[in-house]
DNA sequence: ACAATATTCCATGGATTTATGGAGGATGTC
DNA sequence: GACATCCTCCATAAATCCATGGAATATTGT
């Protein structure tokens, strides 16, 4: 009645792909690729990573099945390997931020204290359609041009303060990055309202707009 | 810009759950889990571990978040944490086994070859209301008692070659266990087929149909 | 063919994980 | 209170994972 073994090795090779969100830098590469797909020495930059490791933990994902990979000259760009990917690695986040007191903790000392007001993205839908709301992308340009949010700007967060002058006066600013874990829009929300602007960031980002079959515009056609 | 350490400690954090996803035997306890609650030994005994490995396995899912426990007498009954985490084991299985060739194998090696009709979850919901199938619930008595899909007749798959004689003739029997990855159908249907009966098995089983939010009798009301 | 760039492969030492058996805690029974 | 049951905690040895640096491979440009 079903091989012990037979039954132990179908969980062990579930097991594997599970393997591979069981390293933090494997997740942050994940996080990237969740973005738009990426070479490697620049996920290796992105993450913080020596390019040896880096290429060790894509492997890694490739082996689980979570990743793909496309030759373009000489470099090797990886992606995930479908939205699946992506809904299981946004369920992990949402599981481990519910269930799991440390997460919440962790999430918060990295994100600083709630300072700045949050919408949800039912809320910022009817924002952008109506008009009453300048929506700014503060992910880096790259990230933006694999796809966004319709009617969004791109400013990178590394470039906001530069550009303040080109955002409305006395018009809501609503910012927005990779998602609910991402720093960027957090520090963007701070950074405007510090300087006068009446700023809103969007509750989590990209990832989950996408997974939740909103309209993106850019990207792959 | 958000602080590499702090960045670090949070990847880290989901990492910990990540890590309960990582070896065979928790998801194998996992998969238990999901069919409702049960105590330490009568998962090691499932699960064909030792009882103190059992228990740190369990103690695993327990610091990820991913169980909660209750104390009822001298035992305790382990049980998942929400339904989210039902979704993110079946999500793991699906993206394990589309983007994975090996999973596929190993599954094949262990549910057998693909020898019985099957049919899906609305398929199977036609059939029911129209009273055109019998149904039969092949998992232990005790995960029946959980939960089951309305209409189903408990004939756990120790005791079918038994009961034979209870299932009417000349109409279609259709089976079903625990999710997509459990062989009982597999087996009964088998079973079934040999004997001269009409035999069918849902495709996948009660975790992905209770996910699908499709009516459930019985368990905790 | 040769050099340059991007990536993978390989070997290594240090850290982490796993299974197991025995001791220790909590609860219920007599 | 003594005892049995169920479970958790602890120590240990084997296996696995991880980061790193140097060598090997593949593609492009000269």
């Amino acid at each position: 009645m079903g091989d012990p073994t037979r039954k132990a090795e179908l969980f062990d090779a579930l097991a594997q792909t599970g393997k591979a969100l069981s390293n933090g830098k494997r997740l942050e590469l994940l996080d990237l690729l969740a973005q738009g797909e990426r070479s490697v020495d620049a996920l290796a930059r992105a993450a913080g990573l020596g390019l040896t490791t880096a290429s060790a933990h894509l492997q890694a994902l490739k082996q689980a099945g979570l990743v793909t990979t496309r030759r373009s000259g000489v470099r090797i760009h990886y992606r995930l390997a479908g939205e699946d990917v992506a809904a299981l690695y946004a369920l992990l986040q949402q599981v481990a931020r519910t269930h799991r007191a440390a997460t919440e903790q962790a999430r918060t000392a990295y994100l600083g204290p709630e300072d700045t007001e949050q919408l949800t993205r039912e809320e910022l839908l009817e924002r952008v359609q109506a008009g009453t709301a300048t929506l700014i992308d503060v992910r880096p340009a790259e990230e933006y041009a694999a796809g966004h949010i319709p009617g969004a700007l791109s400013v990178p967060l590394d470039e906001l303060e530069a550009r303040l002058a080109e955002l409305p006066d006395g018009v809501e600013v609503v910012a927005y990055c990779r998602g609910a874990n991402c720093v960027l829009s957090h520090e963007a929300a701070r950074l405007l309202g510090s300087r006068g602007h009446r700023a809103l960031r969007l509750a989590d980002g990209m990832l989950e707009w996408r997974l939740a079959a909103l309209p993106v515009e850019g990207g792959a056609a």
